[in-house]
DNA sequence: TTAGGGTTAG
């Protein structure tokens, strides 16, 4: 027969859709209707039989199992579901046998006042006296339809398993159930199962539940599918199976079979209209759909919530026109909850998330609370103007109302909490959401990450991959880390792991490749990857640029500016900040200054502060502090800390105090939070020998609360990242590390050289000058020297300046082991070899002339 | 029992 090759093998298996079976779509809605057992004031009963029935039953002991029966019916169309319970109770204890309409009455009231708890109770006393029995059809349907408006589908199914009879409705709430619930295909096998095996025949109820599912999935070809039933069975001219149809062909991308069933239906009601319409917006032919509004409008159909709803969501996403759609907005009558979030998220994806706050505060004085997905908006605005006020208060209230249980909400707090830079409340956060998905644990990824705790974020990297796929924006987001660190290993790990996966490699997943494999230093695989990109923006070019940048390559960095132009790429404003900062660190002050002023002249590029800040830097390293200082009395803009900052670092390399005493004065002028320029002028003061100096800057820091992080080094050895946090000794290799110290030391002694005590007369002023460095690279360059076998290079990355003790030893030490070893440190590249440093030593360190 | 809007991370 030809239908049979059609029918897959379904089994009705009560696991149908357990965990191993395709995740639901969507996630089964959290039940967060308060308690409705509320008790029914019996002064308000229409008649007193009620107190009668007690009064008969407590006091007589009579058993009348008929009347029992039928004033448990009573009861419940009477809606007391309390006193309904009670009296089961009292059936119950006496063994009085319920009849099948009276527990169908009970069951239905259960459902209609939302009384999950009770209805479970009642369920039990129901399979109690069946005794492994079958349900009859009355009494099956009933216990589907609550079970499936509680979300309760594992006992739906159990309950389905054993009716010994199903009509149609049976088959229908169970295929809506599982569609609302978001299991697609497996509501779709119910449908056929109905089909071929249960004899049913749909009626209208069935269509609009099958054919939700194959808008769901989404899959077209199913969905023609059933439109060839809804005609085989004769349904195409009902209304609500049409809407369905119409709904179907949206939600599968297909608006021209949606207008084709719209154009020729017999009757159309407000859902027809705003289907249609929404549809279009939704696939983004807002044109038509405001066409078709206005249509809609001149047929004398007023439009509803919904339809403006929609109307006011095409303006604000697919126009950017927020004027439009708060005019449409305000005209509106009445507003829920959705019109209202609508607005507020439109006003945060236009980048206005100042004025969706606004409109939130708005809703509320109107007395609407927020939902899941309004709070869930609200706090991405937060996240972005750093609001941590109103954020707490959502947290607050989320807590209170049990919207926290929401996936969603919770995810915003852990971006909300990070970018407030309180990422120990976004681990408290994440600790507690219930079911963590691929956006929570990105996020929190993400959270250490820009709060300076990548290696940490590396772990939850780590223990998600065991869990849950991530996707490529937690991809992006684990290569930060690894390159923030210089994990390479764990870089090329993930390289390896996307590849392997046959994740979608756009754009951005390709750049943070490349961003990895350039900030881990390894200039051969940024080559390989950068010609490996597929679509390279600028965004590549200038990652590519920054590359040779920091590790002061200006040559073949102008070779890559080049290549750029020849290929038709337009540079940006980033492109020149690269090109400049890789000629200030290889000492091209010509090629960095004709730069500079062609950007305007050729490349329509106006020069901003970061610029006028790196030719400071490019005339300062080179000793022209003169022409350094007289371009920012010159400049046509307001310098800014950072352009000062620029000049106070070249005064450090030149040991200019005045001047540089000059660029701090003009730098706490505008910024007195930022940790660096304390250090710079502190190691100005010491490099000087300047030691009041030092201990005046040493005081303000103190008064102004300013600390510097503590030294952090990192080393990857067999694939795994060590951190070495300085002054922490917990590393459990430590006593070969000290002893791998202690023997370096010994030999360099042997040299000339002491660790602990160059250049300086004494200790105490040696531990001033290089206060702020640490010294955790050397545990670092230790433990990868003892861990690797001889003739390895060691990769080092820290998060502060490395000292100049520091540097001369790692530069020694190379020359002793005969190794390559880098360390990566907040400004650049440091490549040592046979005792000298790619650095050159005088651009970063000025002449040792002392 | 049936349709329908707003959803976070790079």
């Amino acid at each position: 027969m030809a239908v049979s090759a059609k029918i897959s093998p379904i089994s009705l298996h009560p696991d149908l859709h357990n965990p191993l079976n395709p995740k639901p779509h969507k996630p089964k809605s959290l039940n967060l209707t308060p308690n409705p057992l509320n008790p029914i004031n019996n002064a308000s009963l229409p008649f007193k039989r009620t107190q009668e029935i007690y009064a008969l039953n407590t006091t007589t002991n009579t058993i009348d199992s008929p009347n029992l029966n039928s004033d448990l019916t009573q009861l419940c169309l009477l809606g007391n579901l309390k006193k309904a319970l009670k009296h089961l109770d009292f059936m119950v204890e006496r063994h009085v046998a319920v009849e099948e309409n009276a527990w169908v009455s009970l069951i239905s009231l259960c459902e209609m006042k939302r009384a999950a708890r009770e209805g479970v109770i009642v369920y039990a006393r129901i399979a109690d006296s069946m005794r492994g029995g079958g349900f009859g059809v009355q009494l099956g349907n009933a216990l589907l339809s609550m079970f499936v408006r509680f979300g309760e589908l594992d006992e739906a199914w159990h309950v389905f398993g054993k009716m010994g009879e199903r009509d149609v409705f049976s088959w229908n709430v169970m295929i809506g159930g599982y569609a609302k619930a978001g299991f697609f295909d497996e509501a779709l096998s119910l449908y056929h199962r109905m089909l071929w095996v249960g004899g049913g025949k749909p009626d209208i109820y069935t269509f609009p539940c099958v054919l939700r599912t194959c808008g769901g999935i989404p899959d077209l070809g199913r969905g023609r599918e059933v439109h060839v039933h809804v005609i085989r069975f004769g349904f195409e001219s009902d209304v609500d199976v049409t809407n369905a149809l119409i709904t179907m062909y949206v939600k599968c991308g297909d608006v021209h079979s949606a207008r084709l069933v719209f154009d020729v239906m017999p009757k159309r009601d407000r859902i027809s209209w705003n289907a249609m319409i929404s549809g279009y917006i939704e696939n983004g032919r807002c044109l038509e759909g405001l066409a078709l509004f206005s249509i809609m409008q001149s047929h004398v159909v007023e439009p509803d919530l919904m339809t403006v709803t929609a109307v006011v969501f095409c303006y604000v996403y697919d126009f950017g026109n927020l004027e439009e759609a708060e005019k449409l907005f305000y005209t509106m009558d009445f507003k829920d909850i959705v019109s209202w979030t609508t607005m507020i998220s439109g006003y945060y994806k236009n980048g206005l998330p100042r004025k969706s706050i606004e409109v939130y505060e708005q809703m509320q004085s109107e007395g609407l609370l927020p939902d899941e997905v309004t709070i869930a908006i609200v706090l991405s605005s937060c996240a972005r103007l750093g609001l941590l006020d109103t954020g707490v208060k959502l947290h607050e209230f989320a807590n209170q109302t049990g919207h926290i249980a929401y996936t969603i909400v919770g995810n915003n707090l852990i971006d909300m909490y990070s970018k407030c830079n309180i990422v120990d409340k976004a681990l408290e956060v994440f600790k507690q959401i219930p079911e963590k998905n691929v956006i929570s644990w990105t996020s929190i990824i993400l959270g250490l990450r820009i709060n300076n705790r990548s290696f940490e974020a590396l772990n939850f990297f780590r223990q998600m991959i065991l869990q849950l796929k991530p996707n490529a924006v937690t991809l992006v987001v684990a290569l930060s880390a690894s390159a923030r660190i210089g994990a390479l290993m764990c870089g090329k790990e993930i390289h390896a792991y996307a590849l392997r996966s046959h994740l979608e490699f756009d754009g951005v997943l390709s750049n943070a490749l490349l961003d990895m494999y350039v900030r881990c230093g390894r200039l051969e695989y940024s080559q390989n990857q950068f010609n490996l990109h597929k679509d390279k923006d600028v965004t590549s070019w200038n990652i590519f640029l920054t590359g040779y940048a920091s590790q002061g390559r200006g040559e073949l960095a102008g070779n890559v500016f080049k290549t750029m132009l020849n290929e038709k790429m337009n540079p940006d404003e980033v492109t020149f900040i690269a090109l400049l900062c890789a000629c200030s660190r290889s000492g091209m002050v010509d090629e960095g200054l004709e730069y500079f002023n062609n950007m305007e002249l050729r490349y329509s590029i106006s020069p901003n502060l970061k610029h006028y800040a790196c030719v400071v830097d490019l005339l300062g390293r080179a000793g022209r502090l003169g022409e350094a200082y007289e371009l920012i009395k010159t400049m046509p803009v307001q310098p800014d800390a950072a352009v000062w900052g620029a000049l106070l670092n070249s005064c450090k390399i030149h040991r200019q105090v005045e001047l540089g005493e000059i660029a701090a004065k003009c730098i706490f002028e505008r910024d007195t939070k930022s940790v660096g320029y304390y250090v710079l002028l502190c190691n100005l003061y010491a490099e000087s020998g300047r030691w009041d100096g030092v201990a005046r800057v040493r005081r303000m820091m103190r008064e102004k609360g300013i600390i510097v992080d503590p030294g952090c080094s990192w080393v990857e050895v067999k694939g795994s990242v060590h951190a070495f946090l300085s002054g922490d000794e917990s590393h459990p290799q430590m006593s070969e590390i000290n002893a791998a110290l202690d023997g370096l030391q010994e030999r360099m002694k042997t040299i000339g050289f002491d660790m602990s005590k160059n250049r300086f007369d004494n200790e105490i002023e040696s531990s001033k000058a290089d206060i702020f460095c640490g010294h955790s690279e050397r545990m670092a360059v230790a433990f990868g020297l003892i861990s690797t076998v001889p003739g390895m290079p060691i990769w080092v990355s820290k998060n502060l300046y490395m000292c100049r003790i520091c540097h001369d030893a790692v530069k020694y030490i190379s020359k002793i082991v005969r190794r390559e070893i880098t360390v990566r440190d907040t400004e650049q590249f440091h490549h040592f070899k046979d005792g000298i440093c790619s650095c050159g030593d005088e651009g970063y360190w000025g002449r040792d002339d002392k």
